[in-house]
DNA sequence: CGGAAACGGGAAAAGGTTTACATCACTGTG
DNA sequence: CACAGTGATGTAAACCTTTTCCCGTTTCCG
């Protein structure tokens, strides 16, 4: 970099310690020859100056790459323009999706966005949430794992907290959920209308809020189903399946669609036709869903819709109540009626 | 909010401008009876101080629920703790999982991840880049879209840069690149030696660097390749199947894993049998190419241990050579011989 | 023509933390 | 007993920017 000081004996004109040389308000300043108010001024504009000065700052700016330090800003300012988003699993599809959706929100109204995958672990995700609190202007948690009264706390921690598929009764809190009461009855309406009469489902992680709302809506439609422990992965689905089948369903509901996904890979396996021997439903519409063989029927609700919606919450001015999204039954062909007898192993 | 505050006329004990009432390390030196230099050695440990004097500030700060300020923190240190990613789409499943590792790794550290999403766009993504710069202590560039000037100038504006699939001859940059140049080798050797001659490659967008290595690999394999514009994404595959089936080929290549996906939903639906029809291959080994029908045969490389070496390139230490690493061909049910038989064997 | 308003621009404070330097008491040694 | 060394703590500067207050000049209006 061709810096040239003069050798100043007086007062180095700027540190050079930790910001390594980088050119400050005052480097500015001193080559447009106006006072850093000014200089200020005419960047942030809003405020009246003359053009001749404003010229003259913007030229000096432009020469020595001028760009206002961020966290002098965020001091000052007491906002980084910044959320911070906490999800389980970044690997995951739909925490992807998610996360892509807000992240486009938040760039497009000039805000930041600061990531922390918690690997699944409720206290993991409790201290990335207290940590982040301090950093951002809002955090928002998908589908938090930890418990009320940590969540509590980070309320109070945080200026203004957002959850997704997951409520708490507290005053400052925002929250928009998927109905997953409706989609399960709507799924399970769905299979019933076929004749599917010993259904098990997948369960998600025992923490998941959004666990407990699929399993309520199973209660409220009345069907008998045999809950088998799982998870949210593709993985999962795939180990899941064997103890599955020892209840010898006629349909299979998965927690989501990448435990679906999981699923019909290990039927494919095991020579179970889907949906000839067994139907398969997933839950939310991942991308894939639509691409595999035979095509998912599952509940279907928009990330994005979801992501615009948290969003919004963020706004000063939004209302703390919860947002209620509901999605829509997609039929594709891993449903079908239930054979009339067991299931033989297939001979096509 | 009940904030009670007596008309203090001579000096307000915690200003609540921007920070609303957090206690700052003021607060806790007056609570504790200690100068503020105290506080910040008790809390920031290893320096010398006497136990009771500890205890005190401790305890002072316990009761007043002090946590350092990250903007203040981050000026006077001049490192934020915190690394900037940059992926072209956060949707895409390989760049979460990249996003994953690297966070993963960073939090292990200590150090926040900011990430943004640029929509494939070389000009959001040079934007972003130059953003996060001023932010972060280093920056993470996957699979950058933008032109080598502009990727210089990031290299400027940054205290320290890693890309991810994409090299730069420039001093100060970091590289972990997948060595796509003998990942197709490996799939043309292994389609040669199934016996097919047709081949058609799905290319990815045409900025992206992986994509020119992987044609450049196709002229060291010496095999005659169809080039056919495609993209990255699940539904860039699926609509690109049909103008890649106009040139009659034995095997298809698609430019990563889930091009491969929607290539094979879209065979399905015109009722081309994979692999009996048409032998298709993916590259990058995502985690859903095991579970789909027939399973992909694909190059597999490690997003984990990416993820791993990109973060080592942050280390003050670090070279900044670039990190090759080579994945290796996974054979799965998606390959066979081709169906017509050759009546003339290949004579070397 | 006098006074007030408008405007352009400078000085300085504020924002919260860390750290170099200064201070002070005390201990061990020559 | 004096002095050097050490350990504990306070003081104040520095990090960089924004914004409030203020002053001097010009312009406008009665």
């Amino acid at each position: 970099m061709a810096r040239t000081w003069s050798n100043d004996p007086v007062r180095k004109p700027t540190s050079d310690r930790a910001s390594a040389g980088r050119a400050t308000i005052h480097d500015v300043a001193r080559l447009a020859e106006v006072s850093t108010a000014t200089v200020s001024r005419v960047l942030s504009g809003g405020k009246p100056v003359s053009p001749q000065v404003a010229d003259r700052v913007r030229a000096a700016a432009q020469e020595v790459g001028y760009r206002p330090n961020p966290a002098a800003q965020t001091l000052l300012r007491g906002s980084s323009q910044t959320i911070g988003v906490v999800v389980p699993d970044l690997g995951n599809p739909y925490f992807a999706e998610i996360l892509k959706g807000i992240a486009a929100e938040a760039a497009g109204d000039g805000h930041h966005t600061l990531v922390a995958g918690t690997e699944e672990d409720p206290e993991q995700e409790y201290r990335s949430a207290i940590e982040l609190a301090r950093w951002v202007d809002g955090l928002l948690l998908c589908a938090p794992r930890m418990s009320a009264p940590q969540l509590k706390e980070v309320a109070e921690a945080s200026r203004r907290l957002v959850l997704i598929n997951r409520v708490l009764r507290h005053p400052s809190v925002g929250a928009v959920v998927v109905d997953y009461h409706h989609g399960v009855r709507e799924l399970c309406a769905h299979l019933a209308s076929l004749g599917h009469e010993r259904i098990v489902y997948l369960e998600g992680p025992a923490t998941a809020w959004s666990d407990q709302q699929r399993q309520r809506g199973f209660r409220a439609a009345g069907l008998p189903v045999t809950r088998v422990a799982c998870g949210s992965s593709l993985r999962d689905g795939y180990a899941a399946v064997d103890e599955a089948l020892t209840h010898e369903p006629t349909a299979l509901i998965a927690f989501n669609d990448h435990v679906a996904v999981g699923v019909l890979s290990r039927l494919r396996e095991l020579g179970v036709t889907v949906p000839d021997d067994l139907s398969v439903v997933g839950v939310d519409d991942a991308p894939m869903s639509a691409h595999t063989d035979p095509g998912l029927t599952t509940y279907a609700v928009s990330t994005v819709e979801l992501g615009r919606q948290a969003w919004q919450h963020f706004s000063p001015t939004a209302s703390t109540a919860t947002t209620h999204l509901s999605g829509e039954l997609v039929v594709r062909g891993s449903t079908a009626r239930p054979r009339r007898r067991r299931t033989v192993k297939p001979s096509r």
